[in-house]
DNA sequence: TGATATAATTAACATCGTTAAGTTAAATTA
DNA sequence: TAATTTAACTTAACGATGTTAATTATATCA
């Protein structure tokens, strides 16, 4: 009877396989440098096994860039939200979320930069972790505001406003590492309080 | 003897003409999805004759994306820089920043997000295009303070500062075109006037 | 005209993502 | 246990890609 429930396992075991060889060679060599072959090669199977397990090559990306976004939400959950101090608490949030890019910035730039291309869908509609992740974002502006800290703005945009700015200072980190900036947590910093700064009421 | 010269100004003209081939449908159907033989059809040229006027294709992407740099400097350069309202000066060469960016979104992400790290005289090394971008930007920040329009910040901090967020709405803007953003103008006006009121004496 | 240089083409290579058909091994049924 | 069904995996192949080498056409100069 447990014999169904095995053979579950052992498929579950190959595709995290697959999904760990694929996540390596990705931010290793960059997704347009990674081929399916080397990807099977990798985990000593053919090629065409990977396609029993997704759709295709971006399926693959897709599945690689979900489990990242579910690690940045957890590490941004975890952050003790201080409700009674939703500014300091929306500051630290949005430098957890830098240190997340800067940390594994091939993985945000899969998943932020690179994916959307990709994608058919999108990662940011209804159910999704990038959805989720936003809607966390949403839900300490308005608390900003409902505690009068913040004057009284509409809350999608300066989500949406705070996003691009913390976006935009992570990939130009990554992207231009040999730029002459300075200090990076000088910059991040910057950044954040100057935004939160032009919000308050 | 004004042969070599006509030769050589039909060799110019059929290097421009791919150039433009390339640069249309680089911009209306991306970089991937373009390939050597599509512009080549465009053009009613055989696909190896672009290997006698480009490198390869990499190297017609660059050629494209200098171009478009250069556009871009040259806009900035043409907005009357009122000197007696630097702040205003800010948000409006800020916003044609945005504006270009959105209007040649695949040239932008090459320039700065894709190519940064194989590109010379392209991305933001001395003497590059980009640095002089970013020149631009810093005499202006420069300027706010001078004129105590901005408290007393650090210059090249607040110009990072200021270019990471409006890079950031623009990428997010491209790359996630399906998110339900609140309206396109009043989200890039968000931006910016939020990171200027939080820079304000 | 005929030789020469240059421009452009044809043919081909290796590799890519992906599909269809075929094979092997395990599980189920009799 | 023997036959049959089912699942997992592989081999072979297709069309398309960027690019190179060999070849042909074209225009200039003697």
């Amino acid at each position: 009877m447990g014999v169904k429930e095995r053979r579950a396992r052992e498929k579950e075991q190959l595709r995290r396989q697959i999904l760990s060889a694929a996540r390596e060679l990705f931010v290793n060599e960059g997704y347009e440098n990674v081929s399916m072959r080397k990807i099977a090669n990798k985990i000593e199977y053919s090629p065409t096994t990977i396609y029993l397990y997704f759709k295709g090559k971006a399926d693959l990306l897709d599945s690689v860039c979900k489990e990242t976004l579910l690690d940045l939400l957890n590490t941004l959950e975890l952050l003790n939200r201080d409700k009674s101090d939703p500014v300091e608490a929306l500051k630290k949030s949005g430098k957890a979320y830098v240190e997340f890019g800067l940390k594994y910035p091939q993985d945000y730039k899969l998943i932020f930069v690179v994916r959307p291309q990709f994608q058919t869908g999108l990662g940011l509609q209804e159910g999704s972790v990038g959805e989720r992740v936003f809607n966390y974002l949403r839900a300490m502006v308005s608390e900003c505001i409902r505690q009068k800290a913040f004057r009284q703005v509409d809350v999608d945009t300066t989500g949406q406003a705070l996003w691009s700015a913390v976006h935009g200072v992570i990939l130009l980190l990554i992207d231009f590492s040999d730029f002459p900036w300075t200090e990076k947590d000088k910059l991040v910093d910057m950044v954040i309080d100057t935004m939160i700064e032009g919000l308050k009421a």
